[in-house]
DNA sequence: AGTGAAAAGGCTTTAAC
DNA sequence: GTTAAAGCCTTTTCACT
């Protein structure tokens, strides 16, 4: 799908508030309200948009821990990379989940209550997941920042 | 700020479709629309819930690969932490920064369009960055999963 | 605290350019 | 492709429980 100067400027409203009104969105980006609909549901169709959600404090809700797992396996075989993906992706508490080259195979995010419940993560899910070799953990201490992309530096783009 | 099963209930929903309707969450959570905005309306001044943003599938945008860096620093003084953190976060293409405990100090993962855009961005953005000692990079092979919250797993919370 | 109704405003469509 | 206007639905307020 191709987008133009148009559909990155909505979106980058959109990425610093997803309920703006299009009224918003129109006069941000020097159209009326009618053709940034029209753009939003092409994108919402063509996946370009994959959905909306809420920015939520995870302390606010009891999420005290932020912790990066780093994980190899015993094989890199294409099944077990994928059965370890599907189980990985099973426990709630994992946030985000990267099979990345290099020394490890998969990066992981988790958010925890606390230590104890970190711990009682590790053992009882993640160390149950079978074919798993090794893992490293790296507490959070601070984060700086938070991911939106940067609209500017991207070009109209043709996709399969 | 204590939430109940209702606020959490309504930041589940949101999660899901930050644009759901009142009324649509108001039916989801067993509550009226007009409850429903007021918690809301207290979640967003007690900063529980932080904004509300649109996914966009990056390689749609033209972000091609996403790498997760690795980086120390040469001392570990609050004033170089900070200082570094400072430059990470003006750097556009870094969408999340973490200082970390373990061996390294920053973990970050960065959106470009192609390997070269990587190459220049850490020959001419991150190693310019004083008090950079090393890094490490991992290309993001498959992403398995995105952050949303497990906010069954969360218990009312009281926070300063 | 919650409900329900009414007013104000925004969304979505249609029509016209 | 664009703008303008009409109808409908949603948000927001208010009176009441």
């Amino acid at each position: 799908m191709n987008l133009d100067k148009f559909d990155l400027a909505i979106l980058g409203v959109l990425q610093g508030d997803a309920r703006a009104s299009l009224q918003d969105i129109g006069t941000a980006v020097g159209l009326s309200s009618t053709p940034c609909w029209n753009r939003i549901k092409r994108m919402e169709a063509a996946g370009v948009i994959k959905g909306y959600t809420v920015q939520i404090d995870p302390a606010a809700v009891g999420f005290m821990d932020t912790v990066i797992v780093h994980v190899t396996l015993e094989s890199h075989s294409e099944e077990m990379l994928y059965k370890f993906g599907q189980a990985l992706a099973q426990i709630p508490e994992v946030l985000e989940a990267f099979l990345v080259s290099g020394d490890y195979d998969y990066f992981i995010r988790i958010a925890v209550r606390d230590t104890r419940d970190y711990e009682r993560l590790l053992r009882e899910r993640l160390y149950m997941i079978p074919g798993i070799r090794h893992s490293k953990s790296s507490f959070v201490l601070r984060r700086l920042k938070e991911s939106a992309l940067p609209l500017h530096l991207a070009g109209a783009q043709t996709r399969g």
